[in-house]
DNA sequence: TGTACATCAGTGAACGCGCGTTCACTGATGTAC
DNA sequence: TGTACATCAGTGAACGCGCGTTCACTGATGTAC
């Protein structure tokens, strides 16, 4: 068993770096097996399809960066009870992690299958919504909890507050790869977090 | 001469579609020209290889894009003269336009280089930087200017405002995409555009 | 105005390579009695 | 404890298809004299 999921997972880490870096289409099971030091019919052993292997990244994807979020804003409630305090923490974290990636953020699947979403089937297209969804949820919830203890500044769309979060990664992933400066991200989720902090931090 | 860029700009036209929507090594040469209804060799009269393509497609979206925004900011400055009157008119003109179309943005083809970078040569990843630095300069401008006029609410680093047009709008376009709700990059943009206001207001 | 030549904007057939997928088989490990 | 069988985690060869690219060619238009 520890075999078994040893490989999987290594397909699945060799998979994700070439798709990051070149698409879905362009990365070749021929060349993942080589990485993975085995032959195309171990490969579809572990999956029926090219397309699964989709699937499998998309729904893995979800879980990880769950748990990173769920680690992150766990850690900033243990620093402060004030909810606009723990968002600005949990955001802080986040700019923090960030940074000491040392070759930047290496990408988001969630963004490769929004852009080569002609390339996938239903299920695909769904997981890839959930992703996004469930970030909405997380930080909606965050940012309503947020409104009842600091009115805000303006009046303001939590939901789209919530999106931004995303926005910003997704955003600032792009940007910084286009840049050339994997570490710009850092700057503009730090100014995302001067925004909210203006927007909830009662006037003096 | 008019048949020639008439044949190229429709080549280009099918090529840009298809590359947003499954990415740039998924698109073959022969979808293109069965769009286009000529032969394979058509398209090897205009462009050297499938790179050449590629650098073609970033070339003309920079241009296109950087004559949107001219567009969108002359059209502002027609409506007030004060620099942060124009730049809110600026992004709400944005929004609007970005409101209009009727399937939402179609992708930005910048991202869809940074994603798949590993498949374009030295020239093409270039191109894509630059792109990115034109808009990082545009908007810095208009945020100095902003400076001058209206001392912000706290320090604030141009730069990483500048940028954050371009994170927004890309972010915006991933998570618009990946959600199947084209039209969220909207209320992200008028986000953004709160939180320009609010950074730049003077107080009561 | 007519003729010769050049260029433009392609056509159409051919190429070899690498891709995703299938399938019969295999050796190592696990399970039942 | 030994034996028989089943399952696991692959191997390795083969397949046909579609891809990017090349190239000899062609008919229509433009230019020189």
């Amino acid at each position: 068993m520890a075999k078994q999921t040893d490989t999987r997972t290594r397909i699945m880490d060799i998979a994700e770096a070439a798709v990051l870096s070149k698409g879905f289409d362009a990365t070749s099971i021929e060349e993942i097996v080589a990485g993975a030091e085995i032959t195309k019919g171990g490969f579809f052993y572990h999956f029926p399809d090219k397309n699964a292997l989709a699937h499998a990244l998309i729904e893995r994807h979800i879980e990880v960066e769950n748990e990173l979020f769920d680690g992150l804003w766990s850690r900033a409630r243990e620093l402060s009870d004030d909810p606009l305090h723990t968002t600005l923490i949990g955001l802080r974290l986040l700019a923090e992690l960030l940074e000491d990636m040392p070759n930047g953020h290496p990408g988001c699947i969630v963004a490769t299958a929004a852009y080569q979403d002609r390339l996938f089937d239903q299920e695909v297209r769904q997981a890839n919504r959930r992703a996004v969804l469930a970030w909405r949820r997380r930080f909606q919830d965050v940012f309503d909890e947020l409104c009842a203890t600091y009115p805000p500044r303006d009046d303001v769309d939590t939901e789209a507050l919530a999106d931004m979060i995303g926005t910003v990664i997704e955003g600032g992933i792009v940007m910084g790869k286009a840049l050339g400066e994997p570490h710009m991200i850092v700057g503009q989720i730090l100014l995302l977090r001067q925004f909210i902090r203006q927007t909830f931090e009662p006037r003096l």
